[in-house]
DNA sequence: CAATTTATTTATAATGATTTTAAACTGAGA
DNA sequence: TCTCAGTTTAAAATCATTATAAATAAATTG
């Protein structure tokens, strides 16, 4: 687990940038959400409580930063923010995801799933793929399964009612 | 061709919503540009030379409008701004893009390509799939040309320099 | 160590896209 | 004609994000 701040940090090195304190806890914050997709207010927040003293303006260059290391992905699933969510290390590219327009939960997928598209696009296009970005809207498991029950219950009376 | 405004038109008034002159201008002017991606601001220059008095808000609702009524498609490319698409009439969901990371142009993938995929997320995500985003970041046509004919002319010097 | 340069941060202002608001306008009935 | 609901315009407001200027900190030089 630690490994993984020292292997950014290492990253930041190499790069000649400088783990500041403010760097630091950004990645931190980062680390300790990995599953959800925090927003640049929602990881502002989350730092300011180990940083209280930072900027939003900081955090904002930090996940820029953060970005064009490829340390974690900018998404944007059309609500107006942009998202910053962590790459697996190693993942060439990113994950997909599923969004619930019921509750608006945002589930990951790691699996890759478009290794024969990409080739059809490839060919078929001729378009060199660098990246891709699969979303899914519709409904979670959670989701159906609430409006399963809701239906169950509201189902004894009057079958056949034509 | 002109089917196609008097189609939306009949759906407009379906939900009884009324097809105003300004409606009607904006419309127009999706059909008339369908193959690009414009932006709010991009329909708005563009309606502005049909309908001068229009207000950018107007557009904003309209674009919106049309939105709700699963008109158009309201994509955004992670550039800060949201873009309005046509739908192709009866796609039950929209078509993917292919961004080139060099010039900036959005192309567009009509085939389905995702019909396995969507099958495998439903069933071992139990997730009820009503539409889906797919975008490819990569290198165009275009460009992938362009790149060659630059390379060949650099490369008649100094092989092995090793 | 003092002086200087460089990177980084903070706080604040500015920007740009989008939304809201208030007032005027339009058209369909009563 | 009067009214009512829906719509539009223009302007102001909002929200996310970026730029700016001054302050700070760290690294570098002598």
């Amino acid at each position: 687990m630690e490994n993984r701040v020292e292997r950014i940090k290492k990253q930041l090195h190499e790069q000649s940038y400088k783990l500041t304190p403010q760097r630091e806890a950004t990645v931190q914050v980062l680390l300790e959400n990995e599953e959800d997709h925090l927003s640049a207010e929602d990881v502002y927040l989350l730092v300011k409580e180990k940083a209280p003293e930072i900027g939003l303006a900081t955090v904002y260059r930090t996940l820029e930063l953060l970005n064009e290391l490829e340390v974690v992905d900018k998404i944007n699933f059309g609500d107006g923010v942009s998202r910053y969510d962590l790459r697996k290390e190693g993942a060439s590219h990113s994950h997909h995801h599923l969004v619930c327009i019921e509750c608006g939960t945002v589930d990951e997928i790691q699996e890759d799933l478009l290794a024969e598209v990409e080739k059809i696009v490839e060919k078929d296009y001729q378009f060199k793929v660098k990246d891709h970005r699969l979303t899914f809207h519709g409904v979670c498991h959670r989701c159906q399964a609430k409006a399963k029950k809701n239906k169950e219950s509201a189902e004894a009376p009057s079958l056949h009612t034509n």
